[in-house]
Order: structure tokens, then C-alpha cells, then sequence
DNA sequence: ATCAAGGTACGACGCAAGTCGTACCTATAG
DNA sequence: CTATAGGTACGACTTGCGTCGTACCTTGAT
């Protein structure tokens, strides 16, 4: 059975620290790669390439996840990701339009 | 004759560098503080009661200025500032209302 | 001519953030 | 059982950022 953990619901979410988690290039890159894709798969950390090492990529993943952009499910033997396309609608209406409206 | 200096182009601006502008939060106060006048007043610095060293105000201004969320002109005597509401609703549209909507 | 008001410039300091390496954990594959 | 793959935890290092104080500049008022 899959283990959630450790995510901000919709309210607990806060603009200043969703701003800084988009602040970082790298952080930045993953979110627009997260919502280019419609289909919003499940993604392992390791398939962004970010060229950092292993830890340096959970730590851009763990920022990710409370300030609620991503949501993480723990399957034990691998962790998948994936983007809080509704939540992140709901709360921040247009937010996502403009991240993937750049570059 | 007011001077103008400094400021980027709409399209020079950057969303990462707009987004860690707004990723303080003495920043982010005074941008929603200028969005929510919907007159667009010039205001100047110190009109904010940031509560900081004027060295740390102009600092602070700085980012703002350079992110292209503010415009600033200098009279001499003092130096005014203004929300470019318009090319930031041109170039990020939906922002000024996320912003708005916080708090 | 002097002073006050509003800002900038520069240097210094402290803390937070991004980075890494190493050690460790958990589950699936041979 | 043992290896391997995907991640975490912790500590260390370095850079960047927010902060301040002081000195200085520019205009307008006295």
C-alpha cells in the first residue's frame, strides 16, 4: 500500500513559499516539465536528469513537496512524483499557465 | 525633467527572477500594496513604513525595479515609484490577480 | 549659505540555501 | 542471499541574500 506524507492541504498553501520554490532554475524546470505533460504521469526523481547529486535532488524535491506543488507517494522501492495540477488550480488559479507560458 | 534608468524591457523580464522578487516578503507587501490602489499612484519610497534601514529599503526597491515589477523616476529631490501595472499584465497575465488574491 | 528630506554607495556581518559525499534504508531482481 | 536501484539523513562547505551603519549626493526650503 502506498504511503503519502507530509503534504500541505490546498489552504496551508502559501503563495511566498511557492514563489520561492519556482525561484530556483532547477526547481523551475522540473514544475514546467511536470505541467507540460496533460496526462500527469507518476515520476521517479531521478527521470528530470538535473545533473546534481542524489541528494541535492532530494532536497529540490522535499522544497517541492511542502511548499505543495508536488505530491510524493512512497511505494517503498521507488518514490513517485507527481504535479497538484487541481489542487494548484484551485488555490493559485493561473499560476500554471504562467509557468509553462515561459521559455 | 524626470530621469528614468534602469529598468528591463517587458521582454527581458524573467519569470524566475520576478518570482524571487516576490519571495520576500517585504517585497511581496509592497507590490500588493501598490496592485491593490487601483489609481496606480506614484508613492514614494519611505511611504511604505517598511520598518527597515533606508539602505535595506533601497536594496529592496532595487530587486523590484530590476525584476520589472516597479518603475522608478528620479525628480531629484525624491525618487517615485510605480506598479507597471500594464506591462506586467502583458507580459505575466494573471499574476497581478494571484498576487492580489493573497492575503 | 545652510539645513533637512529622500536616496544611493559601499563595506561588513550573519544566516539561510544550494551543493556535495558518505552512510544508510527498503524493496525488487537474479 | 546478495546485489542493485531509488531515496533519505546527516554533516560540511560556500555562496548569496537580507540586514545594518556610515558617508555621501541632490534638490527644495529657510
Amino acid at each position: 500500500m502506498p504511503d503519502e506524507q507530509g503534504h500541505p492541504s490546498t489552504e496551508e498553501m502559501r503563495l511566498g513559499t511557492v514563489m520561492a520554490a519556482l525561484a530556483d532554475p532547477l526547481r523551475a524546470r522540473v514544475v514546467r516539465e511536470l505541467a507540460a505533460d496533460e496526462a500527469d504521469p507518476e515520476r521517479t526523481c531521478a527521470s528530470f536528469e538535473l545533473g546534481v547529486a542524489k541528494s541535492t535532488v532530494t532536497h529540490h524535491f522535499r522544497v517541492l513537496r511542502e511548499a505543495g506543488l508536488v505530491s510524493q507517494v512512497d511505494y517503498g522501492n521507488s518514490r513517485k512524483v507527481r504535479l497538484r495540477r487541481a489542487d494548484l488550480q484551485q488555490r493559485f488559479p493561473g499560476l500554471l499557465d504562467l509557468i509553462t507560458a515561459e521559455e
